[in-house]
DNA sequence: GTCTATAACGGGATAGAC
DNA sequence: GTCTATCCCGTTATAGAC
């Protein structure tokens, strides 16, 4: 077990992280190599002993980012004994996604803001990874379709990309918000899904 | 009344389209004026008869942007009559704000897309026009608490940033779903506000 | 109104010194 | 590992012809 970073590795994550920051504030066309090697104190030049590329540079902060989200969410679910009901699987789902998107705010936010805007190269490169922790969403709706425990006309298709959309946008703007915690946040999120904000047999 | 259009007003108008389509596609960076101009069949240079830069041009397509969406609810709003409850009006907003965004895909998806990624003259340039529309909902909300219309452990605050980030999130997927209707859609959007998606007297 | 030509600049990427 | 120097290209914007 090699705990020990090699100065490569280090200043390679350092890198890194520079380019998540700036890709997820100003995007990955709005962000020159340079602005990135400032941030680590190089020159632009420099990068280039540890990216091939900038294309590569976004693949990677992509590759990380839907590593750290699928497997936080993964590490919630986990949490969770074999009864659980469909409502603490979906608030543990929610609460891995929303940790990791708030936590690791500039890996996440830098690949939910350039989503589709983006070289089509560097995009279809993380299509597959995308895809696999999408189709995780999708199973836990099926079943809690086979299940009963979710009402008949919901569209569950249409009830993941509403719950994927309000989760995604609070990276856009969690950063004004000090006052709650991310724990709390991701609570009321998942009740607003589950049970509407309506007052109970309320309609007015 | 002046319907007939001048050929200065058309093509004003076309190159505006066009700068919102790639826009959005592709980000404010990551368009030149010359696939601006490419799209409508002229020369980068003949752009500046029309816009006095690429930030006037977006700056025009934010403007544009902002003006549909909230036109577009008010009119939803207005078809309301005086008793109309907290749901009739939740629903005709997110109807208003769903047909405006999926409608004008090219203009809203544009100023949705490109949001904190732009120079900050542009941004700031928009945000009164963002915050007298953002200022409509939360006066939604609040008559909506003070008529005892909604759970009061529903955070108001984080409900409308829920909602909001659903309905701009569909501007990223809705191209791949062609057979909903836009009206279904905002309908079912707002059924799983109100309402959650959990069976009634349901907790599994 | 639109064209062509061009100025002025910044971008990504490479080569070789150290 | 990082620097400097440089190549080559695309970008925004302007000027003047038509």
């Amino acid at each position: 077990m090699q705990l020990m970073q090699t100065k490569r590795e280090k200043t390679h994550r350092m890198v890194l992280d520079a380019a998540a920051k700036l890709f997820s504030e100003q995007g990955y066309h709005g962000t020159s190599l340079k602005s990135i090697a400032e941030a680590v104190n190089m020159q632009a030049g420099s990068l280039y002993y540890h990216f091939s590329s900038k294309d590569q540079l976004m693949q990677d902060v992509l590759n990380k980012s839907i590593y750290i989200i699928y497997s936080t969410v993964k590490t919630e679910m986990n949490k969770l004994d074999e009864a659980a009901s469909f409502s603490d699987k979906l608030k543990a789902a929610i609460r891995g996604h929303m940790i990791a998107i708030l936590t690791y705010a500039d890996y996440t936010s830098a690949s939910i803001r350039n989503y589709g805007q983006l070289p089509d190269a560097v995009h279809y490169a993380s299509q597959p990874a995308r895809d696999e922790y999408e189709q995780f969403w999708r199973a836990l709706f099926e079943q809690a379709e086979i299940a009963g425990a979710i009402r008949a006309d919901v569209d569950k298709h249409l009830l993941r990309l509403s719950i994927f959309g309000s989760m995604n946008w609070s990276s856009v703007w969690f950063n004004a918000q000090q006052n709650t915690s991310v724990e709390a946040l991701a609570a009321a999120q998942a009740d607003i899904f589950l049970h509407g904000c309506l007052k109970q047999g309320q309609n007015r």
